[in-house]
DNA sequence: ATAGGGTTAG
């Protein structure tokens, strides 16, 4: 309601479109300098932020679709570099075959850009390289054109993990003698930020000082990006400022929206509406981009009503918020625990025909499920799907969240799954979050189940040996996909893999374990390395419960997991044994971290499964990972549970060891205080205090609110 | 051959 009464025409009907920029900064190669696209190359079903999808209000395609654009389809071309193109991409990963093929070829430099334009449409800058060095190579070819490796170097830059190379033939053009201009050192400043080579930056930069280049609105721009990528907020305000003094540069609204999301990014996000407002002072008059940035700051600052003023005020101001307006706006209300503001927003925003994106719909569906309102969450899921709007990692990860807000682990159980099979790839953030709801929900063999198969390679890099070679040999990871594949083969996953690895799994986890404990200093004083390592190895095992299913058959696979999950969804009767167990599909791509190991030592607390939490607290000290004090927490509680107070007392006493934030460790404290008064011995004088103190703000609070539920 | 905005976490 609120939202709409700044009188807004209605804005021009059917082109709910135009307005919605994906942003996604290197995205997909589809999109080149001169904004057509090579979809046939490049196209990426799965990439976000497709602007293109207006699903709630119309169906017509947007343009009678012109015939694909490929190279010869351009007007004036020139055929002979067309044909040249399409040799050369036939030889890709060739460069031998191009150096013959080349041999018989001589072009002006002018046509070399021409050539390497051609091979940029055709999304193949891996073979302009290996052209560029074989022409090089090449004595007629002139290859010292600053603006000719300048565009190579460009064609490098679109994806991160392109960037090293674009760094490379930077260096080769400074080692070849050829001099960058200011174009070229804004490119490349550009590209060294996008790969978060901070570094290179600063080389790059003094380069350009060096050779008395002058900077000018787009190195300053470069700069400010890199910033951003690199997470150097006070770099940025002292390069803005520096900017600021230079003659003749007159800066602009990019650069102070720049500078406001690199400081919103980096935490700062005051100072990010304070830049927005000096630049108002300024007379420069920020647009509707600036206004999301803005709105992204007040979102951070979880400052909502702020951020409902600014998207008032650029409404008031003539500017027609654009998909990113609503989306920064409903982000504002997620994180606020504002949910039916969030849905507000969601209705106003298909009311005024702007088309929701699949960023809209995760971060609604996000709302519902901090809310607890999981059949709204659904509904907009289901929404999302019926409109054509693809949902991603990100809308999983509501998914389960909501189901773990209302203790609904099956769902989130059923939603993995689901996504599994559509080809989504659960990422660690999706692990974690499962681990969590299996956990809340009681079940720990499920818990560590879905870690295990986290850790376990998937398919495609199974293929791939070496890496996993090199994964064994860190640490008690290794340990643990073994572990896991020994004990599916009890309930019935892989055939083959099982027989080999059931032997190795017992020798390689001792090994693994001692040479652990070598390796990071033990904050957990295990005075007997031999004895934590027999713990941690029978406490890793396979939970109980999979022996059950063993009878079961099984091919591993799509329709087995479908069968399964029909048999489990369809009633608690299935079988003899009670409801068989899921098996997580192993997953390629993620790696657990903090978390991941904090969610699960939680879940195995829950369970009162004290022996297992220490031993997934080994296994990760094994990786290598820091414990925080929330982990401290559920190990001690655990310890608690199980009776363990010597255990707890180790625990208490290598906490100490940790670089354990103060107020972490005051809350522990406090815990310690009240479950195992004999710990007080071992406490220092100033963390008693502290922990004393939370005790009495404790205290505190609550005769503040038994007093409030007094006077009410 | 050159720049900016929005989403997830115990």
């Amino acid at each position: 309601m609120v939202l709409e009464c700044a009188a807004q025409p209605l804005a021009g009907s059917g082109t709910a479109a135009a307005g919605v920029a994906p942003v996604q900064q290197q995205v997909s190669p589809a999109t080149n300098s001169s904004g057509n696209t090579c979809e046939l190359v490049y196209s990426r079903p799965g990439s976000s932020g497709s602007s293109g999808r207006t699903p709630v209000l119309q169906a017509a395609p947007r343009r009678p679709t012109a015939a694909p654009a490929t190279v010869a389809g351009q007007p004036g071309a020139d055929p002979r570099l067309v044909r040249l193109t399409q040799q050369l991409v036939a030889r890709a990963g060739k460069p031998a075959d191009m150096r013959v093929l080349l041999a018989g070829q001589s072009l002006e430099a002018a046509d070399v850009r021409r050539l390497l334009t051609y091979l940029d449409r055709q999304g193949a800058a891996d073979v302009a390289l290996d052209a560029f060095h074989a022409m090089k190579a090449l004595p007629q070819f002139d290859m010292d054109d600053p603006v000719l490796r300048t565009k190579l170097i460009k064609m490098h830059s679109r994806r991160p993990k392109d960037t090293a190379a674009a760094l490379a033939l930077y260096d080769e053009m400074v080692a070849d003698g050829v001099a960058p201009d200011a174009v070229c050192y804004n490119i490349t400043l550009g590209t060294a930020g996008l790969g978060h080579h901070w570094g290179r930056v600063l080389s790059i930069l003094g380069d350009m000082q060096a050779a008395g280049v002058q900077w000018d609105a787009f190195t300053c721009s470069a700069l400010l990006s890199a910033c951003q990528a690199c997470g150097q907020w006070e770099q940025a305000l002292e390069w803005f400022r520096q900017a600021q003094a230079v003659p003749g540069l007159q800066l602009n609204v990019v650069h102070y929206t720049t500078l406001m999301s690199c400081l919103q990014k980096a935490g700062q996000w005051e100072q990010s509406m304070r830049v927005f407002k000096e630049m108002e002072g300024q007379g420069i008059v920020p647009d509707v981009v600036a206004h999301n940035a803005a709105i992204a700051a007040c979102a951070k600052g979880g400052e909502w009503e702020k951020a409902w003023a600014v998207f008032l005020a650029m409404k008031q101001a003539g500017l027609r918020p654009s998909t990113v307006s609503y989306n920064a706006l409903i982000s504002a209300c997620e994180r606020c625990g504002q949910a039916d503001r969030a849905l507000e927003v969601f209705a106003s925003m298909q009311r005024q025909q702007v088309a929701p994106n699949t960023v809209t719909y995760n971060t609604a569906i996000s709302a519902c499920a901090k809310a607890g309102l999981y059949a709204r969450a659904q509904a907009l899921h289901a929404e999302m799907q019926a409109a054509g709007v693809p949902d991603d990692v990100f809308t999983l990860t509501a998914l389960i969240t909501a189901c773990e807000r209302i203790g609904h682990w099956q769902g989130a159980e059923q939603h993995f799954l689901e996504f599994q099979q559509r080809g989504i790839q659960p990422n660690t953030v999706v692990f974690n979050r499962l681990i969590s709801a299996l956990g809340r929900g009681g079940q720990w063999e499920q818990a560590l189940a879905a870690f295990h198969a986290m850790q376990q390679p998937g398919a495609e890099q199974q293929q791939r040996q070496p890496e996993g070679g090199r994964r064994a040999a860190g640490g008690g990871s290794g340990r643990a996909s073994q572990e896991c594949r020994a004990d599916s083969s009890n309930s019935s996953s892989s055939s083959s893999s099982s027989s080999s690895n059931s032997s190795s799994s017992s020798s390689s986890s001792s090994s693994n374990s001692s040479s652990s404990g070598s390796k990071v200093d033990p904050p957990f004083p295990s005075s007997q390395p031999a004895a934590a390592a027999a713990a941690a190895a029978a406490a890793v095992a396979a939970p109980p419960r999979r022996e059950a299913s063993a009878a079961a058959p099984a091919p591993a696979g799509q329709k087995q997991r479908a069968r399964r999950r029909g048999a489990r969804g369809s009633s608690s009767d299935s079988d003899s044994d009670g409801p068989e167990p899921v098996v997580y599909p192993p997953s390629s791509t993620a790696r657990p971290d903090r978390i991941t190991y904090g969610s699960l030592i939680a879940a195995l607390e829950r369970g009162g499964q004290w022996e297992r939490a220490l031993a997934v607290f080994e296994d990760m000290l094994a990786q290598g990972i820091q414990p925080n004090g929330y982990i401290f927490t559920s190990l001690i509680n655990a310890c608690e549970k199980g009776g363990q107070w010597e255990t707890a007392v180790k625990l208490f006493k290598a906490m100490q060891q940790q670089d354990i934030p103060l107020d972490s460790m005051a809350m522990v404290a406090r815990k310690a205080l009240y479950a195992f008064p004999s710990l007080i011995k071992n406490m220092p004088a100033p963390l008693l205090d502290a922990a004393r103190a939370t005790v009495d703000t404790g205290r505190a609070a609550r005769q503040w609110i038994e007093k409030k539920r007094d006077d009410s």
